[in-house]
RNA sequence: CGGGCUAUGGCGCAGCUUGGUAGCGCGUCCGUCUGGGGGACGGAAGGUCGUAGGUUCGAAUCCUGCUAGCCCGACCA
């Protein structure tokens, strides 16, 4: 993409409302803008971040097994009432009421409608497991929105369902989307932890939350410092292997690691005292197994081998999509802007010509826009006509990983400079240098 | 929902106390000079001062209602 032809409206400024640092980056790199309170519109770039998570959310779901679909903002208040939760919910949930009278709801979770299409089409354990999942956006009235995405009333979520026969059949459903979500972090270049949590207004038994840390996360967190070390890296997984997903699922959780609502004070103090941390963390996401709460009171049951009727055992799972754009900020930023990690920057790499309207800077610029493009990968070109100063301060704001910069001075020498946001460190070398360095850097991510 | 605050051009702000017909910086547009970390100079566009009403010869400014937004708390992914 070249800059002038595309959206990129970057404040110079603050806008007064921002308070914490990704909510201020988003609106400067002109990644969203507020519609109103906690809703937002999503700019281009904000847009391309929020699908490139989305992307990798649904490639480790497809590749656990899991099922995509998707189902409506707007519910029936009827099947919320069927399973007690239209009262339960109270005011945080946006209530409509249609041209016939009817009561509506926007949703703010799922579990209803997934359990009434289960009820209508499945009646045989042979159809299970089943799990199903999809992406779309949730509305929950916060009384006070605050934290640009991170906090905001309408959000994009990942919400999944799984449906099994036996308890130990959605355990195993618990692990492998434990273990799906571990694989899915890591690819945003994110350390979320999981942690016991509580189970809260969903219900059930076992429930693990994701958290990241970071200094401005909403929830205070105990946990064991070895569990920082754990990553889980490139390593094989068969998600049909009960055994394998247990065993990972046993190796993330066991050391202590939870939240203030089921942190235990004596557990916590039998660490090693120099391990015992306190801290900060963003929750990104959250499992459940719940047994047959919902099954039970809206009648998803099938028969067993046997010809009986049974309620199926059910779990749920969330991660928050758009919040993880303002967590993931929150991990990786600094006091010039955003630090995209690979796996979810809008752009691989970032072009700065420092003289356009130079004939040689200007060929060389547009030899590696192509040859990038060739190689697949998405530069973004910035070919304005405006002086380095802006152009660096502009990259440096919207936090691509990587930034070629060529100018008069190194074309002489027949270089141009690769620049690393994170570290600021550069390297001089030959274009054709330059674009294999970048495309190799992209081939692992 | 309790407490506090704000609303003036795209963004950040001043002007309000003491009413007299709106200003600054950034950004935008045009031109010239520039050209490796938000450059300089010259010109220009852009505002029913959140909204409704009141006081007054006259309201951004004083008074009242309403709306929207922000902060702290409680709540929450």
């Amino acid at each position: 993409m070249r800059l002038t032809r595309y959206f990129l409206p970057v404040l110079k400024e603050t806008p007064a409302e921002a308070q914490i640092v990704s909510h201020r980056y988003m609106l400067r790199a002109g990644m969203i803008k507020q519609a109103s309170a906690g809703i937002y519109s999503w700019l281009p770039l904000g847009f391309k971040v929020l699908k490139k998570i989305e992307d990798i959310v649904h490639e480790e779901q497809i590749r656990a097994g899991h099922i995509p679909m998707l189902m409506p903002t707007l519910q029936s208040a009827d099947l919320w009432r069927e399973s007690g939760r239209y009262d339960d919910y109270g005011q945080e949930m946006l209530r409509i009421t249609d041209r016939h009278g009817r009561d509506m709801l926007y949703g703010p979770t799922n579990e209803e409608l997934i359990t009434d299409i289960f009820r209508a089409n499945v009646t045989s354990y042979k159809d299970l497991p089943l799990t199903l999942y999809h992406i779309q956006w949730k509305f929950r009235d916060e009384i006070r929105p605050r934290f640009g995405v991170m906090r905001g009333r309408e959000f994009y979520m990942k919400d999944g369902y799984n449906f099994d026969l036996t308890k130990e059949d959605a355990l195993h459903a618990y692990n492998r989307h434990l273990v799906s979500y571990l694989r899915s972090y890591e690819r945003m270049g994110l350390q979320a932890i999981p942690m016991r949590a509580d189970s809260g207004p969903i219900g059930g038994d076992d429930t693990h939350e994701f958290l990241v840390l970071a200094e401005t996360g909403e929830s205070e967190v105990f946990y064991d410092s070895a569990v920082t070390d754990l990553t889980f890296g490139d390593r094989e997984i068969d998600y049909d292997s009960v055994e394998q997903c247990q065993a990972i699922m046993e190796e993330f959780t066991t050391k202590y690691a939870r939240t203030d609502e089921t942190h235990d004070e004596a557990a916590f103090n039998e660490i090693p005292e120099e391990r015992r941390r306190v801290a900060r963390g963003i929750e990104v996401g959250q499992i459940f197994y719940f047994g047959t709460k919902y099954s039970e009171a809206m009648g998803a049951s099938v028969q067993d081998k046997d010809g009986n009727k049974v309620p199926v055992h059910m779990g749920s799972h969330g991660i928050g999509v758009s919040r993880l754009l303002g967590a993931i900020i929150e991990a990786s930023h600094d006091d010039k802007g955003i630090i995209w990690p690979e796996g979810v920057t809008p752009f691989h790499c970032g072009i700065v010509n420092l003289k356009q309207g130079d004939g040689d800077t200007d060929a060389a610029c547009e030899g590696l826009y192509a040859a990038l493009t060739k190689a697949g990968l998405e530069p973004l070109y910035d070919d304005r006509n405006e002086r380095a100063g802006g152009k660096f301060a502009t990259m440096d704001l919207i936090g691509l990983p990587w930034r070629i910069t060529v100018g008069p001075r190194g074309l002489k020498n027949g270089v141009v400079e690769l620049t690393s946001r994170k570290t600021g460190e550069s390297v001089e070398l030959s274009a054709e240098d330059a674009v294999a360095r970048v495309v190799e850097i992209y081939a692992g991510v």
